[in-house]
Parts: structure tokens; sequence; C-alpha cells
DNA sequence: TCTTGTTCCGGAAAGCCCTTCCGTTTCTCT
DNA sequence: AGAGAAACGGAAGGGCTTTCCGGAACAAGA
């Protein structure tokens, strides 16, 4: 995604270029979640300290911020199972990834419009989804599997499909609808209930 | 909706601005099938017949014309259901009323986004649909079974439901897809199998 | 039918936002 | 340090939205 690897051309993409990007990127996930995805360039650019041409620069088209912005939603909650499986124990790193993967979910509320707008520049985005954090959650299972802390029959995509489910906003009127309370339910469940590989299932 | 009662003040609505306010529906309606929802007002309006003026007299809100473009086919579909159900036999009513129905979905696709856009103004869609089209759809449903050419172990809201779900795009490509022949299937099981009230159910 | 008061129409104009463009600045490499 | 390339910034052009108000069209009453 974002390289600093010399380009083609032979020489390194320059290190100003580098950093206006990923303001432009913190930028953009910020103005959307408040004004939404429509919201102004110049808005975006404002915040990131940044001129207008200088987005344009680097996103020509608005489907390239939005993109970017998810795509690097997606690596940091990736990147964060890979720490919780090194650094906390397998039961408390699964339930931790999960709030935060719920989190994340919500968070990406403001763009929903977007994503399913049908639009085909977000076409690749779910399997970029799958292809990262697939593998992140497949390793934080079965470690807690292997623990003997979880149960043992579902999957890495069975559980990112449940929670993505859960957090899905509901068609009609539901005053007391919490996601994410719902989400931590459901990780009770996990940790808690059902046939456990070391209790002979 | 489109009423022509004397306004509260006690003067009748004139019928220059009601004949517009048709006009600017229908308009609406095929220019968000063609270039989509997000179309220039002028399009709209020069399609009307009328200046722009009059259409934000008329829905000073973009999402006040979408609205009223889905309510009219509500409402149109609505009324077809009465009227298959006077003018046809039972079963050729209902299954004419799903060709239709499945149609009237499909047309539909291009205000999906806006639909899914979370505002607030469309909150009282989903009722207003379900309180015309329900009763509709009931009454074929009830004839058929009366009539004995239907199985009598579903709801009117099951079908309504079951077609919606069937009509709905479908996430990952499949070429194939044609959702008004899954509509056809789903309407010939119903006719054609399962338990009939008649043959002892 | 004619008058009167009201409603409604039409399109010009102001404002906002997107997008491009290019002179200037900043950086990289030698 | 100097030359050349890459990137920056913001002004300018173009389009769309929304407002505004003079004038036209209509409804009610005589």
């Amino acid at each position: 995604m974002t390289d600093s690897s010399p380009a083609p051309g032979g020489r390194r993409r320059r290190v100003d270029a580098q950093r206006n990007l990923h303001a432009l990127v913190d930028a953009a996930r910020t103005v959307f979640d408040t004004t939404g995805v429509d919201a102004p360039a110049k808005e975006i650019a404002d915040l990131a300290g940044v001129g207008v041409g200088t987005l344009y620069r680097h996103f020509p088209l608005r489907s390239d911020l939005v993109k970017a912005v998810v795509e690097s939603g997606i690596d940091a909650i990736a990147a964060l199972g890979a720490r919780l499986g090194a650094e906390e124990e397998p039961g408390d790193a699964l339930k931790e990834w999960l709030r935060q993967y719920a989190t994340f979910l919500g968070s990406k509320r403001g763009l929903a419009p977007a994503l399913h707008s049908g639009d085909p520049a977000y076409k690749e985005l779910p399997g970029y989804f799958l292809a990262k954090v697939g593998p992140a959650l497949a390793a934080l299972l079965d470690s807690a599997v292997a623990a003997g802390v979880v149960r043992d029959d579902v999957s890495a995509d069975d559980v990112l499909y449940a929670v993505a489910n859960l957090c899905m906003p509901v068609p009609v009127e539901r005053p007391g609808y919490e996601p994410r309370r719902m989400v931590a339910v459901f990780a009770d469940g996990l940790l808690g209930g059902g046939r456990r590989p070391a209790h002979g299932g």
C-alpha cells in the first residue's frame, strides 16, 4: 500500500509526499466519520494541512481516497491481531480483538453508502479484507483453540461474517439495539459455551 | 398523497400546480432510472417541462423528490393488486402481480444508494410500504388460497420479503443471475407445490 | 363575465464545490 | 552546492444547487 521503495524510474519517493499522503488518509478518516463521504475536498485538505491540489495529486478520484481509508483500517485491524496474539493470553487476545473489530466496523458506518453504491472501484475491497483479516483472526482462533479456551467448531470466516452481521444497521427502528454488546455476547459464547477440544469434543 | 382537497386555508389547490407536481414525479422517476439519483435538478425540471424554481417549490429537498417517487411506485403497485384482484382469476392475478412486483423492485435499483444512505428522511418508507403493499398482496393471496390454487402456509409478509430478497443485487459477481426468473420459479412454487386447503391440508 | 387577491411559475443570479493547471517550492542525487 | 525532477499550493474555470422576486395564471365572489 504505502511503500517507500524506489520507484520503477529509479528515484525514491519524496518524504514530504509520503508524509502528506498519510496526513490525507488520516484527515479523510476523521472527516468521513464527521461530515460523511460527501464532505468537501477542501475540508479534508485543510485538516491535513495541505492544498487541494495535493489531495487531487494523490487521489484523483474520491473513490481512491475512500479505498485508501478503508484499506488502512483493514491493515490496522490485521496488525492489531498480530500484536495481541504476541502480547496477550490467547483468550484475552481474541476477546479484545473482537471488541476492536466491532468498533472498527462501527466506525465505518459513514462509508457504508459509498461502499454499497455499486461503484466498481470498490470491487476488490472484500477480497483485500478477507485476505488480510482472515489470516489474522485465524491465527488468534488457532491459538485459543490450542489453548483449549475456545470452541473448535467455528472457522475464522464464520466469525468474521457473524460479527459483521451483528454490527449491521437494523432496517426497522429498534431503539435498544447495541451491536457491540451483541458482539460481546457472541464472544462469550465463543469462549465459554460449546465443545472445546481439551474437554473432549 | 396527491390530494386535491381544499387546503386548510380554505382555498383549493391550483390545478396547474397539481399537474406540475405529477409531471415532476414522473420525470424524476425516468431520470433517476436513467442518470441516477444524483442527476442534475435541471434535467428533471426540463423533462417535466417546468423551471427549476418550480421543482424546488414542490420539493425543497432532494429526498422529498425521492420519497415522492418511491411512494408513487408503492401506490401504483398496491393499486395494481386491487385491479388484478377484481379483473383476473385468483391464480393469474397473483402470478401477474408478482411479476410486476419483481419489475417494480428492479426498477428501483437506481434509488438504492439513496435509500440505504441512512438519511432519516427515508425512515418512514418501509412502514409506508408494508402498510400499503402488505394488505394488497394479502387480499390476492387470500383469494387464491380460498380458490384452492395456492398453498396456505405462507403469509403476505413472507412473500413480500422473499421476493424482495430474490431481487437483491448479489454481492459477488455472478453473471447469470436473473432475479425475475427466480421470482417466476418462486411463483410456480407458490401456485403448484405444497399443500393446498382444497386438497386437505 | 369581470374583478380581485392569492398562488404559482420561471429563470436569472449568487454561492458552493470540484477539478484542472501551472508557476513556485522542496527535495534528491551527484 | 548545483542541477534536475517531483511535488506543492491556490487561483481560475465550469457546473450544479438553491434562492429570490417580478410577472403570469388561477380560484372565488359579484
